[in-house]
DNA sequence: TGTACATCAGTGAACGCGCGTTCACTGATGTAC
DNA sequence: TGTACATCAGTGAACGCGCGTTCACTGATGTAC
């Protein structure tokens, strides 16, 4: 590890900043405009330097995606900790992840893009959508009547993803807007529809 | 009109036959494969011809969109009027929000584009949407004990259509899938999921 | 403590490609007289 | 019924662009002796 790069020919973090250029480009012009030469521009590399930290570009937007899945399950898990007991648990979850994809609208895109990796996705990949389902899952256990079977239990949870993934994209595309339910706020809006 | 083109110069129906080739192309290749020159080559056509019917891409992107929010209604409204009453008539605006979206994955990431026409949205793209929207509504309408005040029946619509929209997503995203609910065919797994 | 050398992490030029759009042009069609 | 002519709906060549990737190369770093 280097001085962290200041002028010296070795950049010394050139992975992490690619992922933070990439996030930039993604919050200031959106999925379409990000390109493995953007991103490298960004960076202030050659367009050949990430070669080094990831085989092609879709190496490169999963490990992008891969972080956003790992954001999006702090964010939920920080708001169900925070949360009482019950049914606030899963409104809470679900706020978070309305909340998460409001604030990242294109890196939440990215990581619901079919494609990104591949279908039956990736294990990695996988492993944090997993855990940002897990965090769902769980609040969805401590609300309501105990399900009839294994079955409606996983329904139960379903639909609770289902509710909050739709609603976070109908956020995003500027659909639902909260201030026209008289709204001051997206978080009250989200557990309003949610609940 | 002409005999429709066969042999002569002038096509005569060459804007649905562009459609058509859109459409095909989102089937077969996806989203991303959509391209200005791959819809003009599929309708054997040169790539300046369809300057004669749409002003650019991004109207012609537009004019598919709608054509989706029509069939994605009419999808909508012929399975409410097949069902019974009360909340068989949700149900069935629901299931046909998801069928339509699993059988038409491409399209449907199309016609919920950011960024497709103006944010705010294009009045004529935004009345085929609103048609769709509608559909649900009025389901939403028969069903259950009738809501407070205006505002919790236009969160129960919104939290409806979050919940129908969200869960077509996992379902294109194959992330849910319905044998791994025990279900035979993506119709009863929708219903299961909403009721 | 020096030095030889393998490895790591960059540079810069070049590749072929498909894209959306523009231009000048032409054959087919419909209409006014 | 013919004909002149405007308009419509195509063709084909060319534009500049940014893309992802490949290639040959080089400066910096770490390590064995």
């Amino acid at each position: 590890m280097t001085d962290g790069g200041r002028g010296s020919y070795h950049h010394g973090a050139l992975r992490d900043a690619l992922l933070t250029a990439a996030r930039e480009i993604l919050e200031e012009e959106g999925l379409e405009a990000l390109s493995w030469r953007g991103i490298a521009r960004r960076a202030n590399v050659s367009h050949q330097a990430p070669y080094n930290h990831f085989a092609d570009k879709a190496e490169l937007l999963r490990a992008v995606a891969d972080q956003g899945f790992s954001d999006l399950n702090q964010a939920m898990r920080s708001r169900i900790e925070a949360a009482g007991e019950g049914g606030a648990r899963l409104r809470a979850a679900g706020v978070g992840y309305v909340v998460f994809a409001a604030q990242n609208p294109a890196l939440f895109h990215l990581m619901f893009s079919p494609g990104l990796g591949p279908h039956p996705p990736d294990l990695s990949l996988e492993t944090d959508r997993a855990r940002a389902y897990a965090a769902l899952l769980d609040a969805v256990k401590s609300y309501g009547p105990p399900p009839a079977d294994e079955r409606a239990a996983r329904l139960r949870s379903l639909a609770a993803w289902s509710l909050a993934h739709g609603l976070a994209e109908l956020v995003i595309l500027d659909i639902a807007r909260h201030r026209e339910f008289g709204f001051e706020d997206l978080e009250a809006f989200a557990a309003a529809a949610i609940g």
